[in-house]
DNA sequence: TTTCTCACA
DNA sequence: TGTGAGCA
């Protein structure tokens, strides 16, 4: 799975080697590595390098994406708890509980515009 | 030649 | 985040 070398990635998305180590370091991507500590990225590692870049672009920091990906492990783990119990947040609740955390993240107000999670 | 880690006028 | 050093 992981094929591609530190600088096919920087070709691929436009990002320095220092800011992808750099990412890596926040935990943002998680690249194996050779034998000869090299960074092998998977195509899955690309595509949430380009994710973060998005993002960034948007005016999110790194804690608030960081956080976005840890919360939705949470968001996950909470709908199966839900589904084995008894349904009592709908996905829309989830949904405005993610963006208050998000928000409160990245120090934005909640009168913005472009909003990639919609509402 | 490329990538790695570390450190900072 | 950039950049240069010294390695592998």
């Amino acid at each position: 799975m992981a094929v591609f070398t530190i600088g096919t990635v920087m070709q691929l998305t436009d990002l320095t080697a220092r800011q992808i180590r750099y990412y890596e370091e926040q935990e943002l991507v998680h690249p194996k590595r050779t034998d000869t500590n090299r960074r092998m990225f998977s195509l899955n590692d690309v595509d949430r390098l380009l994710e973060v870049k998005d993002y960034l672009a948007e005016g999110l920091n790194i804690t608030a994406i960081k956080r976005m990906y840890s919360t939705e492990r949470l968001k996950r783990q909470q709908e199966e708890e839900l589904e084995n119990k008894q349904k009592n947040l709908t996905d829309e609740d989830v949904r405005r509980i993610l963006y208050k955390e998000i928000l409160n993240a990245s120090g934005f107000n909640p009168g913005d515009s472009n909003k990639p999670w919609g509402r």
